[in-house]
DNA sequence: CAAGGTCATGTTAGCGCTATCGTCAGCGCT
DNA sequence: AGCGCTGACGATAGCGCTAACATGACCTTG
């Protein structure tokens, strides 16, 4: 049996009932195709009487634009791909929160990875965001791996790096020193009498801004304590959370005994220094005094107050976002490098 | 690298030099598009031999799919469209990271939008959130306009709506009632032996979780001091901040000084007022009580510990990541509804 | 009043991929 | 030899949309 009687060719038909498509709302409106998609895109371009008679067939048929094929009909996919460390630590979401405000005005939307500060993760990540044919890249950090420097070069993306400084970003940066900010912050230990510091911080392989603090704090001693062993201790394997900050303040005390100031790389960790410190009947500063990395909300309420570096938490999310959108414009800022700083805050607990 | 060379014919070109494709991978593998389709799917159907050439092929290229064009012929987009009311508030923070832990190792990805305890908007995100055909749909809340019933219903898109409690979900749902968590504080409170309480919270109109705290809080007051007048501050104008809680704790004291209690819808107002009489020299539970909604970390290591309702925070997006994959594979789950429960925590503050 | 311009709309040809079906070699079995 | 089957791969036809060009009605203008 042959299958030779395909002389009345079905067409060949793709599964599913679909959602309602662009040729839909024509028909119901009696224009072509293009005229809806008009109507979508360039309201102007359209009469006023034709883009009426549309609109009410877009209502009644209650069409949703499918983006994916506008996306691939027109090479832009109003998407910024956002790659963040951790979805937990409260200063990306203000971050996030200042991105999208600038950018959801404007039509696009986020698309969101996280890398749980592991870098293959990272990789993965952006290959699979890379997918999407995001207009645009928002990255925390500036240190990435070899392959996703060449991914996101290669894709031609704008990108904006993010909470960190460097000398060669791929494209756009909008961040602040850490390492500055902690040498000043030791500086400042330093002028206020400490003399023996030690650094707390989680060195995680993945966690480049925490080894930045790390080299701001290591050339501080070094400038401020020609000659001195710099304490430093490794928190890699406390959970980010206050009461491993309070778990801390005890390991570091009972190994450091003569340490005078703990040295936070986060706020997270000193006040949860601080509060352990006050249960256990420890006076701060007196006893041992704290600097954190962050000014929460919190470093600013609690008694004693936290000694802190104050970071551009939301105005880099918002600055970033400006960034980008020039850059997808195709425009090239003239400072495509933005340094937002930083600000120690003193407190009562330092 | 001319495509094909019309020599003759110019043919219609789109713009841009756009990147690697399919065919262009097929091309340096000698094999055709397909073949390399398969091997990006469905590897088993592809003999060993010519699937290692494609995947060279794919590497030599630096080849990105693109997940567009897949979706617009696949009709499976990958995405799950994620709707929560802020970034900011971290309780969230820790759902979504709970929901993406669960779907990025099948290879979803969250499109992210928020929207800031506004019904307006939340009907616009979820418009342009469909276009994109997501495949699954993470809601916060269970109270939406008829429009987005209207939508997500008419989309036939699986959604888990999360956070709260009704008898008629969209879809799916994975939550608590905040209406008998904070019943189950009231009738707790009561027990304790409180007797004038007040109710503080944001009453906003979009935040209905809020409103539900407060019904419940309503209904416990009259089930417990039947005929009473319950007394309720409505904190719509303060931002949701520790300082806000403060300030609150002063302006509802001068206004109810009756009051020996006062029952916070969230942990954030909360501790700030903690941390606000703590300043101030007011004892607390002594003078006045206080009470949370939320169960955050700081809650438990602050002093007096916060008396509180622990919710399910990571356990909702996880839940929520579990049902929808069941609903994505097109199952229908056994139980589609589930409470996940809180706990009332005492402690001293209450 | 014909040549040229403008505006609103339609037609055509893809964007990069996958679903579906077709083909063809190789196999075991009667 | 002939049959049906399986496995590996290719050819074709879209998915729903937009860019680029085409058309045709209606104005100007000399």
């Amino acid at each position: 049996m042959s299958r030779q009687d395909g002389a009345m060719t079905s067409p060949r038909r793709r599964s599913a009932t679909r959602s309602v498509t662009l040729q839909d709302v024509a028909e119901l409106a009696g224009v072509s195709a293009q005229t809806v998609s008009r109507v979508l895109r360039v309201p102007d371009e359209v009469s006023p009487h034709t883009r009426e008679k549309v609109e009410t067939a877009i209502r009644d048929a209650g069409y949703v634009p499918n983006l994916s094929a506008r996306n691939l009909a027109s090479n832009r996919s109003k998407i910024v791909a956002t790659v963040i460390p951790s979805l937990s630590a409260s200063i990306f979401s203000e971050t996030l929160t200042g991105l999208s405000s600038v950018l959801a005005p404007e039509g696009y939307q986020l698309l969101l990875g996280y890398t749980d500060y592991d870098d293959k993760r990272e990789e993965e990540l952006i290959r699979s965001l890379l997918g999407r044919r995001p207009d645009g890249f928002f990255m925390t950090g500036t240190l990435h791996s070899p392959a996703v420097v060449r991914m996101l070069t290669a894709s031609g993306v704008p990108v904006v790096e993010t909470w960190d400084w460097t000398d060669t970003p791929l494209d756009t940066l909008v961040g602040f020193s850490n390492e500055e900010a902690m040498y000043a912050m030791v500086s400042s230990l330093h002028e206020a009498g400490y003399r023996r510091p030690c650094f707390v911080g989680r060195l995680h392989k993945g966690d480049h801004r925490s080894r930045r603090r790390l080299d701001g704090y290591l050339r501080a001693v070094a400038d401020h304590w020609p000659g001195a062993e710099p304490r430093v201790f490794d928190a890699s394997e406390y959970p980010l959370t206050l009461e491993a900050g309070g778990r801390l303040l005890e390991v570091v005390r009972r190994l450091h005994p003569e340490c005078d100031v703990l040295v936070f790389a986060t706020d997270v960790f000193a006040n949860g220094a601080l509060l352990a410190a006050a249960e256990r009947g420890i006076a701060v500063p007196d006893e041992i005094a704290v600097s954190g990395f962050g000014d929460f909300e919190l470093s600013r309420l609690i008694r004693p107050g936290l000694t802190t570096v104050a970071l551009p938490n939301t105005t880099i999310g918002q600055e970033a976002a400006r960034m980008l959108l020039r850059r997808m414009r195709g425009e090239k800022p003239a400072r495509p490098h933005v340094d937002l700083g930083f600000e120690i805050r003193r407190r009562a607990s330092a």
